[in-house]
DNA sequence: GCCAATACTTGACAGAGTCCAGAATCGGTA
DNA sequence: TACCGATTCTGGACTCTGTCAAGTATTGGC
């Protein structure tokens, strides 16, 4: 169940601001979103947001786990309040849509790479590309 | 056996110019280099190339399969001339340094997501992330 | 209700990448 | 070997995402 963002902020210590309420609501109502469209639609919702603070919150909120960062090859950095299960995604070259996709392995999956040359590797980001159905009837 | 880039061009069917040889050149002799590092490292070879060049011919090169396109998050698009053979990348965290990593199964691995929502998948994009043994020393 | 700590605003700036018009080059042809 | 059209390259302006720094406004514990 998700809980209130003011509740979810007080749960990790920081300070509760309209900006922050905002971002988080807006990132829970529309994933995979990025961060000019957040500034808009926190615009929307309470009127007006510095760029910087936008900047700022999102960088908080993803240090404190509570949003991730998806960023894929050619497009800006997207923002999703699903945290915690290592879930991946599905991109369309065409249109940009992203979709989440359960872990193929169900369990850190390609978490291990065969060689890891010494690395502590913490995260697998698997992003798969193709074409959305959408973009497929169009392209006809 | 990696060709003449001059023939691997005209394979192609593309013109063949300074510009162009000098790039592919460039990338096959530093492999996950950026875009603005590619330019610099062909003025040294040919004394100037315009930055529109460089990225038409990376795209280009791209189109004809000749580099690939690698896009961790957080750091400009970078290419490579290993083509074909599905590997993923490792990247570390503090450096950004990136090193080859065969791919986990061997055989398109996670290039079949559990659910696909209908998308044509063509690729899979694997990204580990973690501390490379330099930064490991080095932070301790 | 006060005040220090934290957050936000504003404006300047940086880097990657794109767009466009004109000049230069390539390479097939005579 | 010189010509010519198609392709490519140049140079400059511009957009977009993101960062830095200084000053102002809010938050929330006392």
């Amino acid at each position: 169940m998700p809980r209130d963002p003011a509740d979810l902020l007080r749960s990790r210590g920081v300070q509760v601001t309209a900006q922050r309420i905002a971002v988080l609501r807006t990132i829970s109502e529309q994933p995979h979103i990025s961060a000019p469209e957040v500034a808009e639609a926190v615009r929307d919702q309470i009127g007006a947001i510095s760029r910087q603070a936008v900047y700022d919150t999102l960088s908080m909120l993803a240090e404190h786990d509570l949003i991730r960062r998806i960023q894929p090859a050619g497009s800006p950095t997207r923002y999703e309040d699903r945290v915690g299960d290592n879930h991946h995604h599905l991109v369309c070259r065409t249109c940009d849509r992203m979709v989440d996709v359960d872990c193929a392995v169900g369990e850190v999956p390609c978490l291990t790479p065969v060689d890891d040359w010494s690395f502590a590797v913490d995260e697998a980001e698997v992003i798969y590309w193709g074409i959305c159905p959408d973009c497929q009837a169009a392209a006809v």
